[in-house]
DNA sequence: ATTTTATATAAAATAATGTTTATATAATCA
DNA sequence: TGATTATATAAACATTATTTTATATAAAAT
């Protein structure tokens, strides 16, 4: 049986897509929507300070959007399957095109660093 | 012949979600999206000053949301329906559910009010 | 014509957010 | 063990958003 997901109140969806409406972080979820990120590719790729990227990951991760992977010293980070609010995101980021110009160039810019 | 909605890009994206994401605006659009409504309604049901409305009516109308409808001394608000964001708004919409308790006591402030 | 009513706009005050700088933690490496 | 690397956290600072207060506009009523 499929049960359909639970609708959300109008302040999960307030929270929701305010954490997710900050252009680095949407990014981010549409890169890690596919395949999980180590930190220090994303801010290679982001080309930003890392506290700031550990910020904004940590915002993600508190709202229950991103679940983490500890691997030796590197952590991955990638969508929550289980989150509540993953038909919110899911919906959200299909609304962006995947032929975004910034979005290729982010993916471009993905280098194969030494963090596997 | 139906055409797919355009996607958007992700700065798009963005900033829709981002003047969505205010709890105030949020319930608005959950409002204005089956009716339209007069500023003086929403003033009455969601307890907050004339100007604080305006201001969030006019970010709304400003990212192109909301359409506006003048008739004598009122203004008539709605989800404009040829917005190029109008799938992105209805996919969030439809996240909340109809049963949202302060949703639901926001439809029961609804008074008739002299403006029709 | 003057006053009232509905709404918008501008400026000031307040609150929230994001970035930077500095430091802490914890795993790996030499 | 001590140094290095990856990441997080905290505090200070800068930026942005929201609310309030005051004023402007424009339609309707007197």
């Amino acid at each position: 049986m499929i049960t359909s997901p639970k609708k959300l109140s109008y302040m999960e969806v307030a929270n929701g897509i305010k954490v997710m409406s900050d252009p680095t972080r949407l990014l981010i979820l549409k890169l890690v929507e596919s395949k999980e990120y180590c930190v220090c590719q994303l801010v290679e790729m982001f080309d930003i300070s890392q506290p700031a990227m550990s910020q904004h990951l940590g915002k993600l991760k508190k709202e229950g959007l991103l679940k983490e992977r500890r691997r030796g010293q590197w952590r991955f980070y990638s969508i929550d399957e289980s989150s509540s609010q993953i038909s919110l995101i899911r919906v959200i980021l299909s609304q962006i095109d995947d032929e975004d110009e910034q979005f290729l160039k982010l993916l471009e810019k993905e280098a194969p660093i030494d963090c596997q």
